[in-house]
DNA sequence: ATATTATGTGAATACTTATTCGCATGAGGT
DNA sequence: ACCTCATGCGAATAAGTATTCACATAATAT
C-alpha cells in the first residue's frame, strides 16, 4: 500500500499528475484510470481529495493560472526596460510550454470550454489579466518612446497572444517535428521589427 | 422510416451534420448518436456511408480544408491589391468562424492532434498550404511597395493567422460574448499600421 | 495503550459509446 | 411483375469510465 500522505500533497500531486496526463494524451484521455496511474496511486484514492473530475479540472486552471500570471507578474513588476521585458515573457512563456504541454492543451481545448463553463470562466479571466499586463508593458514602451506610437497597445498584447498560440498549436499538430525555440525567436524578430 | 438516398448524397449529409455538432457541443461531443440526431437518422445507418468514426473524422478534414483552402486561393488568385486580398482572407475567414463555430473547433482539437495522427497530418498539410498562400500575397505586397521591407513575408503570415486563432480562441471561451467583427476590425487596424 | 479519524484500496455499480447483427423495405434493372 | 441489393432500423454486444462501497491500515489525539 501506498504511505500516507496529507491531502494538501495529494492534491498537488494529483494535479500535477493530471497536467502530465494532458501533455501526453491530451483532454479526451484525461480519465480518473489516466490520472491515478501517473500519480502512482488508486482511482479510488483520487476520490479521497477531490469531490471528483470538476474539481480536478478546477484545481488545475488554478495552477496553471498561478504559474503562467505569476511569472508574467513578476517580470512585468522589473526594473527592465518595456521591450526586454516583453520579450522575456515571450520566451518564457515558450518555454512554459516546451517544459509543460499540459498547458496550452488545457487551457485551449474545447471540452473545457463547452463543458466547463465555470472553469472556462475562470480561465478567460486569467487570459484578460494576462493580456492587460501585456498591455501595460507595450504602452510604457510607447510612453518611453522605445515602441512606436503607431501601435494600439491592447491589439498588439492581443497578436503576441496569438503568435504564441498559433506556434504551440503547429508545434502540437505535427507532433514537435520542429524547433519550437527557434520559430518562436523568428516570430519574435519579425514583431520586434514591426513595433519599433 | 427516413427516405432512401444514394451514399453520395448521405454521406455529405453526416459530413455536415458532424460539423454542426462539433459547432454546438465541441469535439468531446461528437459521438454517433449526437450524429445521427443531427442528421435525423438512426445511429446504424451512420455505418452504412462510412466504416466508422475514424473514416467521419477524415471526411471532416477533407471537407474544411478545401471549404477554407478553396476561399483563400480563390482571393489570392483575384486581381486586387494584397493589402486588400489579405484583408478579405482575414474577414472571410473571421466569417467562416462565425458561421461554422464547428471548423476551428475542429482544426484545433487536440483530440484530433493527439488521437488521430492521419487527420493530424492532413490538417497540418492544409495549415501549410495556408500560411503559403499568404505568405505569397504578403511577399508581393513587399514588392510592389505596398508593405514595409521590414517585414519577413513568412512569419507575418503566422502572425496573422495566430490573431484569428486567439479571436476565434476568445470569443469561444468567453461564449460568444462579444462582437467578433468589431473585435476582429481591430486588430486588423493595428496589423496594417504596423506592417505598412 | 486505546480510540478516533484520515488515508488507502479492490470490487461493485450505473452509465455512455462504438460497433455489429438480423431483419425490413423500396428503388432500379430485367 | 419480380428479383436483387443498397439502404434503413431496433436491439444486442462489448468496452470504457465516473463514482460509490465496504473494508484495511496508519497517523494522531486522548
Amino acid at each position: 500500500m501506498l504511505e500516507k500522505k496529507s491531502t494538501r500533497v495529494r492534491k498537488e500531486e494529483i494535479v500535477l499528475a493530471a497536467l502530465e496526463v494532458v501533455g501526453n494524451k491530451g483532454v479526451r484521455a484525461l480519465t480518473i484510470g489516466a490520472i491515478a496511474a501517473s500519480a502512482g496511486m488508486s482511482e479510488a484514492n483520487i476520490y479521497r481529495h477531490f469531490s471528483g473530475k470538476e474539481a480536478i479540472y478546477f484545481a488545475m486552471a488554478e495552477f496553471i493560472g498561478s504559474a503562467v500570471m505569476g511569472k508574467a507578474a513578476s517580470i512585468a513588476g522589473g526594473s527592465r526596460k518595456p521591450l526586454e521585458k516583453l520579450e522575456t515573457i515571450f520566451t518564457s512563456h515558450i518555454t512554459l510550454i516546451v517544459e509543460h504541454p499540459g498547458i496550452p492543451r488545457f487551457v485551449f481545448s474545447d471540452d473545457i470550454h463547452l463543458g466547463h463553463q465555470d472553469v472556462a470562466s475562470y480561465l478567460a479571466l486569467r487570459i484578460g489579466n494576462y493580456v492587460e499586463t501585456i498591455s501595460g508593458i507595450i504602452a510604457a514602451g510607447i510612453n518611453e518612446g522605445e515602441l512606436s506610437p503607431k501601435v494600439s497597445s491592447r491589439e498588439t498584447a492581443l497578436t503576441l497572444l496569438g503568435m504564441i498560440q498559433i506556434t504551440a498549436l503547429r508545434w502540437t499538430i505535427g507532433n514537435a517535428s520542429f524547433d519550437i525555440r527557434c520559430e518562436a525567436e523568428k516570430l519574435w524578430n519579425n514583431f520586434v521589427g514591426l513595433i519599433r
